[in-house]
DNA sequence: CGTTACGTTGAGGCGAGTCAAGTAACGTGG
DNA sequence: CCACGTTACTTGACTCGCCTCAACGTAACG
């Protein structure tokens, strides 16, 4: 649970080669690095609650967390799926002293984890810092309308339409799929329960999508592109 | 339709009052002000359509602009309303070539229009532009993520309820309240259709919601929250 | 005062959530 | 390697909330 451990030069190569951090100058790397811990932790660990105090801005080297919102019954929604490479808290960094949504590991997962005073600081001294925090802002607005969007104008086949195409090498016929994480994470992704992921499924199978574990089978994509 | 004036004095005035603009410092603001234009669009007027080349960065300065998607039937849905003092396309700074949704004046609006190719290269010179983009940006992500979160645990009336809520001043038993917009861009807001939103002012008439036009008495605020 | 758009109300249908039961996959320890 | 327990996933039956369509009432505006 909560394993922090020393950086060491597998992590460092991991996180450098991070978008977010790819794009950085020597000396802005340099400087991001100084302020960086990498933690691990266990399925269903929480990283932080909704309400606390913010402090950390987080980019994910392996595994997959949830972000997540309660309402009153305790009724759990996802607002936000993030991946290796994904960063969160980003939206932080300026206005908001507590954290809007939980996050939990869906698995065991490495992150490295940044002081938001810090990268608030070097976001104002360092060009490129202040780059890669607007790119990664931009990038989670555009998506975060896309789910807005998706959640308002498709149905549960729809959207796992839109979730397989995504996944697609673009111009090609037919697709083999392997799940990056367990169906009831994509199913929190999308805004459904489990059961209508897996009834969304088996409708999609008259339109030649066959799922057996996490490898799902795409025999015709343009027939799922007309659901 | 699409009036586009030149920048007087007042509308001057009007644009550096604005929450994005007041935070820049001499230097940074007068350069921004070297790119605006400023639009005038009458109600249902298009200002531009989802797949076209991103050209411009916006700054509310009178009415409210519907920002939607559409589905293959022609459904549209909103994503995001902006009023007075909201930005919007700050997102398509870095990543992103063509507009992700469409943006339609809902009813007669004063816009102030930036190039966003300028806009982006300001804020690679001027750390004021680059913070005041972040802040926007956080705020938009933040508002975003709010609103998938409600869409997906709250049911229409709750929705309305927290629309009410957020627009009551805090520790308050008894409010008024005048909707700055039609019913039916709220509705949209809330990812609702008008019926629904009808239905749930109906139903919070027991919880001492009172609806006669725009005006909205709230006679009992700890009862809406218990909804 | 008529026209038009906006808003409300009712009836009906559909999509998805919930609950419950059963099956499959997985990991653990013997 | 097998037995077991746990967790993930599937399927069915049911409920509920919201969308759709249609009709009517109402406010806004020329």
């Amino acid at each position: 649970m909560n394993k922090r451990l020393m950086l060491n030069m597998r992590e460092r190569a991991i996180l450098t080669s991070m978008p977010f951090m790819a794009a950085l100058g020597p000396q802005a790397l340099a400087r991001m690095m100084e302020s960086v811990v990498v933690n691990h932790h266990e399925t269903r660990d929480v990283l932080f609650r909704e309400g606390e105090a913010a402090r950390h801005f987080y980019c994910v080297l392996n595994g997959y967390v949830r972000l997540y919102r309660l309402n009153r019954e305790g009724r759990e929604a996802d607002v936000r799926i993030c991946g290796p490479g994904d960063t969160f808290n980003e939206w932080l960094l300026t206005a908001g002293d507590t954290y809007p949504c939980n996050a939990q590991a869906a698995e065991p997962v490495t992150v490295a984890r940044f002081d938001l005073a810090k990268v608030r600081a070097l976001a104002e001294e360092e060009r490129d810092v202040a780059r890669a925090v607007i790119h990664c802002l931009s990038t989670c607005v555009r998506s975060t309308l896309e789910v807005v969007a998706n959640d308002r104008l498709q149905t549960a086949p729809q959207r796992v339409a839109t979730y397989l195409l995504g996944h697609c090498p673009a111009d090609c016929t037919s697709a083999s799929i392997r799940l990056p994480f367990q169906k009831t994470l994509l199913a929190g992704k999308l805004g459904l329960a489990p059961e209508a992921l897996s009834r969304a499924f088996s409708s999609l199978r008259q339109a030649g999508v066959t799922v057996r574990g996490r490898l799902i089978q795409i025999s015709d994509v343009s027939a799922l592109r007309q659901i």
